[in-house]
RNA sequence: GUGAAAGUAGCUCAGUUUGGAUAGAGCAUUGGAUUGUGGUUCCAAGGGUCGCGGGUUCGAAUCCCGUCUUUCACCCCA
């Protein structure tokens, strides 16, 4: 009986693995020269952890189990909780700022569509202790870092930035009242998906009032933080969340990567946990969704039972970004291809023990070697070899047996030299 | 969770309109041409309960119903 796969899961074959393994390991590579160190946590936690803050969607896209002690569990639909967790645990005792990152497997039971499974991985990059804009810029720097590194440019992808406390700020000195906000920002985070009719429909229905509906719409069309004051009377609370985006974007112009960021007042973000800048990189065509989302989130600590601690992070998934490396080309090029050091061949099967030997020397000096099992001619297994994309042949026959030397062929260029087999394997460590 | 479209070999697809005999092709895989020299070429083979279940019919890949999966649009997110 065949059982098909799960729904909205991948089987990584060698060659999706390659990319699976790329695509991380520069997530890691990044990281760590931007001064973050790894962390990772369980696979599954309590499945209260993810009712206390993660929001209403997530909560309802949770794989839950029990164990066999009627514990109710859940997969980690991300990591956040967790590093909240592991942070609080200790936080007396780590030197901060802590700079943490992980690159988790997570799963979330939604509907699955392009660029959006129920198993993915995330890279998550956060920096916890610190409440100075300069650790949202790192946090933006370091996704853009990675992003330039594997080949996109300010021609593919585009930071765009904007401030919870900001928003608030402003519409509050408007004069909408506290309990209008949360509503609101659920209209305004769907301004870039809907027609600007539909968009102004939903906008009234939440703000009837239109001297304030135009604030709104005037504030929603800045291009640059600097236009804000044109809107509204400046209070102290705006002042300072116009300084602290401010802060953010010249210090990532001064970090060489302003051509990739940009003020835009659409990005809100789900109701989750935020409480100031906010992010989101999006390819510049608009086709994908969300290529990754992050911000301040200076309350999580405290509502996970620990002190009120400031910290700001990022999520970036595997999904959409594969999607649009694969688009622009980047997977194709970039990809380390398989290889094989050695290929060992045998010219006569009088020589098999010589083949077994040269091949374990070869292994055991730290260089990849394979030979055939099969019984082949020679030509055969030159073919087997040119198929693992082997860089040189070994190949042992006569002068083997007469001199103790082997015929060693480079596959690039078809060049071949006849060596003493000592020589050549003692040449294999320089 | 709601709505729509599509599922034929490992992959890309033909055949479905108009039901008819052992369901085809290219690529890929394996073997051979090739007993001391590979990537090319040529020949051959293997591989399908036509997503699954039921119905209509003398007869179903083809028509009908259900179901699963995928894709797209919502919802929301990465």
């Amino acid at each position: 009986m065949k059982i098909p796969p799960v729904k909205g899961t991948r089987d990584f074959y060698p060659e999706q693995m390659a990319r699976r393994n790329w695509i991380i390991d520069g997530w890691k590579k990044v990281s760590l020269r931007n001064g973050f160190e790894e962390y990772d946590g369980p696979i599954f936690e309590h499945l209260q952890m993810y009712q206390i803050k993660s929001g209403q969607e997530i909560v309802e896209q949770l794989f839950s189990l029990q164990d066999r002690g009627g514990r109710d569990l859940a997969i980690r639909p991300e990591i956040t909780p967790t590093l909240a967790r592991m942070v609080n645990q200790q936080i007396h005792s780590l030197p901060r700022p802590i700079k943490w990152f992980a690159v988790p497997r997570l799963c979330r039971a939604e509907r699955p569509q392009k660029g959006r499974l129920r198993e993915f991985f995330q890279w998550n990059v956060d920096i916890i202790g610190e409440d100075r804009a300069d650790a949202d810029a790192e946090i933006i720097f370091t996704t853009i870092d990675y992003l330039r590194t594997v080949g996109l440019t300010s021609k593919d992808v585009r930071a765009k930035i904007s401030s919870r406390r900001l928003l608030a700020a402003v519409l509050t000195s408007i004069g909408i009242p506290a309990e209008r906000l949360d509503p609101i920002y659920a209209v305004l985070d769907k301004k870039a998906k809907l027609p600007p009719e539909t968009f102004q429909a939903l906008l009234a229905e939440q703000v009837p009032d239109k001297d304030q509906a135009g604030k709104i719409h005037q504030f929603m069309a800045l291009e640059s933080v600097e236009g804000v004051a044109a809107i509204t009377q400046p209070t102290e609370a705006l002042t300072k969340a116009l300084d602290e985006l401010r802060s953010v974007l010249s210090v990532l112009k001064a970090m060489g990567v302003a051509e990739f960021c940009g003020f835009d007042p659409g990005i809100v973000r789900g109701l989750a946990y935020y409480t100031g800048i906010v992010f989101e990189v999006h390819d510049i065509a608009g086709e994908l969704r969300a290529i990754c989302g992050g911000g301040r989130y200076d309350n999580l600590l405290r509502d996970f039972g620990g002190p009120a601690i400031a910290a700001t992070g990022m999520g970036m998934g595997d999904c959409v970004l594969e999607i649009l490396l694969e688009q622009r080309g980047l997977l194709a090029s970039q990809m380390p291809k398989r290889g094989l050091d050695y290929f060992v061949a045998l010219a006569a099967p009088q020589f098999a023990d010589a083949m077994y030997e040269v091949t374990a020397r070869i292994r055991s000096q730290g260089r990849s070697a394979n030979f055939s099992y099969k019984q082949g001619g020679l030509s055969k297994q030159l073919k087997e070899a040119a198929g693992q994309n082997a860089r040189k042949c070994v190949i042992i026959g006569q002068e083997y047996k007469d001199h103790r030397e082997v015929v060693v062929k480079d596959m690039a260029g078809g060049a071949q030299e006849t060596v003493n087999l000592e020589q050549f394997l003692a040449r294999l460590n320089s």
